[in-house]
RNA sequence: GGCGACAUCGCCAAGUGGUAAGGCCGCAGCCUGCAAAGCUGCUAUCCCCAGUUCGAAUCUGGGUGUCGCCUCCA
């Protein structure tokens, strides 16, 4: 397995921490708005990454949060009347069935910030002790970034402070201007707030990560974790002072390999709540398979910027429509053992950080080849129980192609439609009996105009959704 | 202002030194009552300039363009 490492900046053999196993770490959503394309991108990428790792018989542990308490939530708390416990439980569920519909495997381990207090109340004090972290007037708790010579060493993005015109707001407090807030203290009465040795307040956004992965992962002299991944966004700052954090509270290095995935555009655009053109993932759901969509947003390679619309999204459906085409020609019937060489070289391409193009191309190879075979001998037995066991290879490996074929032509079509389709087929077959194909023609002009897509087979006339 | 990514056929997209994968679209053919599906064939020298090399889409330098991070963000 070859792994882009974004903070090295170059493709690197991985080497886990311990052999044959993989522990993973990825930021997960802050709950409090249903999960968008964005989300979905993410979770797709890892999803990748993980079944992968999986088939090539890595003992995988995969960790994904939950930012459950955060600014924008409390915010939803004032504004809605509901609780905090409400709203994120609410969001959460949400999450967890866009991602299910999108075939993303269950994570080992979800933790919630919440449920993560003591972690990190336990290495802020750490910080404290060691003179890292202070404490202002306020009783906010900052992270001193001068106290770590290695801070920039993630994000490679530390100038010199006179000819940094960021943005960061100014901050008397703060005895460095990249200086970042590791607990916040109360804010007024409605705000949400714990208490803690140092103050009453709520943790800052970065320090939840660097205290779970010490709570969920035994790590090693030299790591926590084998793999910390999150998007693109998240490089500067959130890792920068996840990974500094943790080097000054655990004396070594947070992750050994980073993964950052792209961002989904949309028309061009990054996708962001501030620019207000967010999609939904239940939006898109609304409209396609969770299947289809899924089979989409793994088409580019995770780190890639992924431009979303739906021209492509219906060039990619038809190549998943191609796969279930093929199946239809080899059910019903069982599953012998994959092509040894389609299922190696698909292992390749996607072992050398998750080339998913080449992995795809070598899906339209083996559909074709199928196709090409099954033209010229349509009942060879030992051709379809291969090809099927190299669908299910690829279902269990990439997540698509395991529904019965039938029916997925048929997603969306409700009974009634469905018997109506049926004797207009039953019709249009008698007229064709008849050598009536005027008659024939009309009816399937019929059935057209519903969307419906007529075969005629040796086995019959066959029916697919457009 | 600092940091970074990317630029390959009409569209999507691989390729990281040895002479351009795959898909969509299009065209031609086989098959079909006609279609659809499937199959076969055809379609690019890689943003520009200079350099390194026997050889570069791939390396170096300089342009141009697009996008992103530095503010919540996957």
């Amino acid at each position: 397995m070859y792994i882009y490492d974004s903070v090295k900046k170059k493709k690197l053999p991985f080497e886990p921490i311990v052999p044959r196993k993989a522990s993973i770490y990825v930021c997960g959503p802050t709950v409090y708005d249903d999960a968008h394309l964005g989300h979905a991108r993410s979770s797709l990428s890892f999803d990748l990454l993980v079944r992968t790792l999986k088939a090539l018989r890595y003992d995988v542990t995969m960790v994904k949060n939950f930012t459950d308490i955060d600014d924008k939530i409390i915010k939803k708390v004032q504004e809605t009347g509901q609780s905090l416990e409400e709203i994120t439980t609410h969001y959460i569920e949400r999450y967890l069935e866009d991602m299910r519909a999108l075939g993303v495997q269950e994570n080992d381990i979800e933790p919630k910030a919440t449920e993560s207090l003591e972690a990190m109340e336990s290495m802020i004090q750490n910080l404290i002790d060691k003179d890292i972290a202070y404490v202002v007037n306020s009783g906010d708790v900052y992270f001193d970034t001068s106290k770590d010579t290695n801070y920039g060493s993630i994000s490679h993005q530390v100038g010199s402070d006179e000819n940094n015109q960021s943005r960061v707001e100014h901050n008397s407090q703060k005895r460095n201007p990249k200086d970042f807030a590791l607990w916040k203290a109360c804010n007024g009465d409605d705000d949400i707030c714990f208490d803690t040795a140092f103050s009453r307040g709520r943790p800052g956004w970065h320090i939840e990560c660097s205290a779970m992965i010490e709570k969920h992962f035994e790590g090693s002299d030299e790591y926590s974790i084998d793999i910390h991944g999150g998007g693109a966004d998240l490089l500067f700052p959130h890792h920068e002072n996840e990974a500094s954090q943790s080097r000054c509270a655990t004396g070594h290095e947070l992750a050994k390999y980073w993964m950052h995935n792209g961002f989904v555009n949309i028309n061009g655009e990054k996708m962001s709540k501030s620019l207000g053109n967010s999609f939904f993932v239940k939006d898109a759901l609304k409209v396609y398979d969770g299947e289809v969509l899924r089979n989409y947003l793994i088409s580019v390679h995770y780190r890639n910027d992924f431009n979303f619309n739906e021209e492509d999204l219906l060039n990619s459906k038809k190549r998943l429509d191609k796969l279930y085409r093929v199946k239809k020609r080899i059910v019903p019937t069982k599953a012998s053992k994959p092509n040894k060489k389609f299922q190696k070289s698909v292992m390749e391409a996607m072992s050398d950080d998750l080339n998913i193009s080449v992995a795809l191309a070598l899906v339209e190879e083996m559909i074709s080849d199928a196709n090409d075979k099954l033209d010229s001998n349509p009942k060879d037995k030992g051709l379809k129980k291969e090809t099927l066991a190299n669908i299910e290879f690829l279902d269990e490996l990439l997540g698509f192609g395991g529904k019965e074929p039938f029916s997925y032509f048929q997603i969306g079509i409700d009974e009634e439609t469905k018997s109506k389709i049926e004797s207009l087929i039953e019709q249009r077959s008698e007229a064709k009996k008849a050598k009536d194909y005027q008659k024939s023609d009309t009816i399937r002009d019929e059935i057209t105009a519903m969307g419906i897509s007529l075969m005629d087979t040796s086995d019959g006339t066959l029916w697919e959704k457009i």
